[in-house]
DNA sequence: TTGTAGGCGTTATCAC
DNA sequence: GTGATAACGCCTACAA
């Protein structure tokens, strides 16, 4: 059995050959307040009103105190530090795919929030990889006192190695989660998205989904009711997988979706980055966008400004998503119960551009 | 004078109030390794055992003891560990911008080369501001090991805020620099840049600079001396500048470019943002890209291959970037010279695309 | 102004 | 197997 509190790291590696002089190369024991007293011929106490800049200290003193200190570049352990004055909060932001423009902008979010509780956070790569998201919660679970981050693994597999680290995922509904969560409205945006193409006169929509086929998420459970919902001729054999979420993956998706379903005149994207790789598809296929093929994606990206034509799509205000994370993980690490209402809910919002 | 030392932080904001019971809303102390030995009826040491899976201890009173540190919600404090165990190295990674996708890919290169030194890093987003630069590094010098960074301070500046923790400062020139450097080596790039319009018979390029008008950077120097090189009718009114390194601002500049110097033929990009936007303002004014303008960028994003035409760009290596910074930042903490060869330099590559 | 004593929470060491 | 005891490096309180 893994036991969550045990540090199955390999730390460890300092060796303590104590070079007494700050200079020399190779691993030297840092200097600590002890040696920095006894080279100035004072307590450590008083190094330490010099170095805290603390009133109570002859000026004269302080100086010599500090010039000893640069010699033998004396930096206060954070370790030490912390453990006399509280107060130093360490956030984990795990993240899916950085080179997804998506998740920088989470990212922002997170970090400004935490910047105004005076927290700091530490990022972890997943690349997307279970293995690597548990991982990153070993580190976390010794290392961090809250943890917020998108995660594959199920519940059960998280706790294991959460160790009881307040913690937040995100984007799995409040009911889907036993942690604190903060999700985006998937069936309202994609509601819209849908109603959108309709009115637009088109019948034959496919999707693109990020989701493992055998696994559907809330995009295409939504997508799926939307089209139920008005009538259109379209079943779970117009979705196709995208399980790179990338333009390359969703170039090739659309590719595997035309073939399959060539009447299609609309296709909705997972993300934008799959939708912008739809787009690239149809038209290397000499399908004009929007007019033979009208393309939807869901993010918002600022790429999808950039693109030609311009990307219709599901707005999801991403700085929001980060801020509340840190918003739900504040209040779980004070013992209050995590937010479900609107506060933990961001809403996407249809913007109309060229491509639908 | 400030004290680098002096941790003039708001911190402490934790109060003392101790709720003896783990459960209960509002702030409690965190339970500590005695207060489980305590409740368990054994001492700290076999508490510690218990927790970290250490061998000799007996089953039963492992499992007791781990039902009560669960009971109380005990995580142990990274400080206290921290303090005993040596090892756990943390970096602090200053970025200017995360909505530039530049940046998250070479922090995505730093992340990695951190992981495979058991490093955590710490990510702060200084807004390319100065004083958001500061307070970084006031955080970092006291949480962080080490500290790798894009930064506009001048050096003394920072190396005041730093207070001797060792730094690694992105695209200075190691000779602009006191600090560990790594950088792009921007004369060799832009050479290639220029030298690939002037071979496609351009003569009057002008450039998009990011740099302040009186403070030329490398990119510039280099563009100046290559269109001098090549005897080009250009000087350096043919440079506006593009203080917002994006899109938006590249348009602008491109703009009063085109006013002061309409019968311009090629741009040069401080970055792929602005070259993004110039074109989009030249094709707004109707000319075409790049028969009437051509347009070269410079960092090599992957949205230079989805705009329309495609960017032509010096591309670069961000992730290789980011290792570099973490190398050089690795080998100053262990008290070894900074590299100062081709292993801290990244020469961007011409990638020829439909812009130019 | 300066020094001494004690404790922060954890683990290593060495007894029992 | 289990429990004292002594660090780890720093800071707060109090004494000199």
């Amino acid at each position: 059995m893994h036991s969550v509190w045990a540090d199955n790291a390999d730390d460890q590696e300092r060796e303590p050959r104590a070079g007494q002089a700050p200079r020399g190369d190779g691993i030297r024991r840092r200097a600590t307040i002890h040696d920095v007293a006894q080279l100035a011929g004072v307590s450590r106490q008083t190094v330490s009103r010099a170095v805290n800049d603390k009133g109570e200290i002859d000026p004269a003193t302080k100086e010599r105190v500090l010039e000893v200190a640069r010699l033998l570049d004396y930096r206060p352990s954070r370790f030490a530090r912390g453990l006399v004055r509280k107060g130093a909060v360490t956030a984990g932001l795990v993240l899916p795919d950085l080179m997804n423009p998506f998740f920088p902008e989470v990212a922002a979010g997170v970090l400004e929030a935490a910047e105004e509780r005076g927290w700091q956070v530490v990022v972890w790569d997943s690349r997307t990889d279970e293995n690597r998201e548990l991982q990153a919660l070993d580190k976390f679970s010794h290392q961090a006192d809250a943890v917020v981050g998108y995660f594959k693994n199920p519940d059960d597999v998280l706790a294991q190695h959460l160790g009881g680290v307040p913690t937040v995922v995100l984007e799995r509904g409040p009911h889907q989660t036993r942690f604190g969560a903060v999700g985006i409205d998937a069936a309202a945006g994609v509601a819209q998205g849908i109603a959108h193409l309709v009115r637009a006169g088109h019948r034959r929509i496919g999707m693109l989904d990020g989701d493992r086929i055998d696994a559907p998420g809330p995009r295409r459970e939504a997508f799926l009711a939307a089209v139920r919902q008005h009538g259109l001729p379209v079943d779970s054999s117009w979705v196709a997988p995208s399980p790179e979420h990338s333009v390359a993956g969703g170039e090739a998706a659309m590719a595997q979706l035309l073939d399959a379903r060539p009447e299609l005149t609309a296709v909705f994207g997972f993300n934008d980055l799959i939708a912008v790789g739809a787009m690239r598809t149809a038209r290397r296929r000499g399908l004009r966008v929007p007019d033979d093929l009208a393309v939807l994606g869901f993010d918002g990206l600022a790429l999808g400004e950039l693109v030609e034509p311009a990307l219709t799509t599901l707005h999801i205000d991403k700085r929001r998503l980060g801020r509340l994370a840190v918003e739900q993980v504040a209040r779980l690490s004070t013992g209050q119960e995590p937010l479900t209402g609107a506060e933990a809910w961001v809403i996407p919002q249809l913007v109309v551009r060229a491509s639908a």
